[in-house]
DNA sequence: CAAATTGTATTACCGTACTAATACAAATGA
DNA sequence: TCATTTGTATTAGTACGGTAATACAATTTG
């Protein structure tokens, strides 16, 4: 499990670690169970405090996307979501509907920002066999 | 022209201000020529100083979304984007990159994510309709 | 049990982002 | 022209976010 970080790119360290967890738990390279880098090594690794990467664990905790074991490590939780549809749809709305106004903004055309999504699930999917053989 | 900035919501009011012309502007409740409450009256309906609402106009203008006359005021722009259409591609990946990764991290449907981005067009167009009779 | 490895808690520093007060400048309009 | 209305520039204060240093606690492992 590769990370990389960007000191002065002015976006928290530990929101680039949280992405770059979720990104490989959603494309497969991570899955239920894998043991994540521990706080120190992988701190070790960015030149970075462990605080930071303790910190970026602990916002994935909160929102289910891994559990943690005091003294032991930390693991890929199963992704069973128990939310509603509705709750789903709720949350995931204003992502959606900023990029409808963006796109808008730029004049592109609704059918190329829906390809440009399809393209991103398919990116993801891509990733995920490109690593289903090992 | 109404918009409403929630101060306690960790948002920077000058980011709710320049979201929601945006929007107007996408949903054409604002179109080009029209022009925009002065910075003065703006803020005071917000309860907010005027350098803050005058940053979210310089923001905008920056942006190419509205034109200001120093001592006249603040204008619609026309809204022909000259981007390439690979460059309006890649600065909305990013933002599709995260929807798709966080609808799969919910384990939400692509086909129910495009849904709802498709939705969110449909939002855009509903609005300009409803008052495209004035 | 003891040592090593793990995550956690406390504290503090530092920079910067946000907002505001105030004064300035350009354009409008009676 | 003169007053009013517009946007702008400068400065400053306050708060908060991000990161780090350090010490603590729980688990694993020999």
């Amino acid at each position: 499990m590769i990370f990389r970080v960007h000191h002065g790119s002015g976006v928290p360290i530990y929101l680039q670690i949280e992405a770059q967890v979720k990104q490989s738990i959603a494309a497969r390279l991570l899955r239920e169970g894998d043991a994540l880098p521990p706080v120190r090594k992988l701190a070790a690794e960015l030149r970075v405090n462990p605080n930071t990467v303790a910190r970026a664990y602990q916002n994935l905790e909160r929102d289910g996307v891994l559990r943690t074991v005091p003294g032991g490590g930390c693991y890929v939780n199963s992704q069973t979501s128990g939310l509603l549809y509705k709750e789903k749809i709720r949350r995931l709305k204003p992502l959606a509907d900023q990029l409808a106004v963006e796109a808008t903004q730029m004049r592109l055309a609704p059918s190329d920002a829906i390809d440009l999504l399809e393209n991103s699930f398919k990116s993801l999917t891509h990733s995920a066999t490109e690593n289903s053989h090992d």
